[in-house]
DNA sequence: CTGTTATCGTAACGAAGGGTATATAATTCT
DNA sequence: AGAATTATATACCCTTCGTTACGATAACAG
């Protein structure tokens, strides 16, 4: 029973999302929040709790439903067209949205007052979980012969994360598609093949 | 004519370049910034101006004390020398000094504010130069026959500063030297040389 | 219809933000 | 010494910040 709640609380995230993915989390006041929502102040608080909750409400779902190309990389054959999945995929989310450029994932934290450590901390542990997975599948392209032996999964699993958030804050600071087209070839080109020794 | 500074305007300096290096132009209150200082507000004001001003006197001084590896990358004979040294002196100071991960030049101002659009530019500026530089160092290469005539020597430094930024937030995120030692080594190992077409 | 429950909108809260007015102390010039 | 000038320090300005009380409104159960 009670009253029905009048505005649809997923848009109401998506919304909210994008203002993270621009502003960043301390960059982005309430005043903006509510704004973008449609939304009055106490609706975001009553659905969400507070400005914190509401961001890491905000980055799970950026997770699902942007994130979408890290699994379907991951699930690729070989090494090498995980990293070209990985890194033409980010440039184009990258590049996509004019008005949401670069990655929540980057934006929304990098520097900031004390404060606002736990939300650079699950910044930094999003991030960590792809780097894991893409460390745990170049393992596997390691076991499969799919890279050398003498390969380091986790040097190229942080090599690969490096580039692709580089070719975010270049987003972030309007690099063109063609630019980032270079930097991700780059990136590849160097990639080790199986049959190295 | 007129009473004397009791404090030293280049140790003053100093102390909010490194708060700012910390937390960012907006992550950096005045209170922070006096107190690091040890000095009260109005004096920074009557030095420096404004924050915005402050930020960007301190933005010129990291460039004067902390980037000096740029220029001394850039005179080395090889184009494969220069971004090795770029590489590595950079991996160095971005993980120096355990209080100020990173790199100014990111940490500074990535997402925020309306309001602080001006400083994130700067800051774009900022690293457009060091990215200008290096893509004439490698035209200049290209000329030489040290890359390759088929070598794209915008893309070249785009990808170089890409894996510089890349770097700069992992060590921002607490990464260890040696995993930046990986990234580092798997940039340079596809690196092109003067033999190819 | 009435009582209960949940949402809505207004309006406010205390704290902290950047930025200054002002009065006092120190130094130099005449 | 006295006048002019510059730095220092206290204390405050106004705005914006994140957060919340509170009364009005709407939906459902009996």
């Amino acid at each position: 029973m009670g009253r029905h709640r009048e505005y649809d609380a997923d848009k109401v995230l998506d919304a909210v999302l994008d203002v993270f993915w621009r502003k960043g989390f301390e960059g982005a006041s309430y005043s903006d929040l509510t704004e973008a929502a449609g939304v009055e102040r106490p609706a975001l608080y009553s659905a969400f709790g507070n400005k914190e909750a509401l961001f890491r409400r905000a980055l799970e779902r950026y997770g699902e439903r942007y994130m979408t190309h890290i699994p379907e990389a991951l699930a690729l054959p070989t090494s090498r067209e995980v990293v070209a999945h990985l890194l033409y995929s980010s440039l184009d989310l990258n590049t996509r949205y004019p008005d949401k450029t670069g990655c929540l994932g980057i934006n929304g934290a990098v520097a900031g007052s004390d404060e606002a450590a736990p939300v650079r901390q699950a910044l930094i542990d999003f991030r960590a979980d792809g780097e894991m997975h893409l460390r745990e599948r170049f393992e596997r392209a390691k076991a499969e012969g799919d890279l050398p032996p003498g390969a380091r999964p986790e040097a190229l699993a942080a090599f690969v994360m490096a580039v692709l958030h580089g070719m975010a804050l270049q987003a972030k600071a309007g690099f063109s598609r063609e630019v980032l087209r270079g930097v991700a070839d780059q990136a590849l080109s160097g990639w080790p093949g199986p049959a190295a020794a």
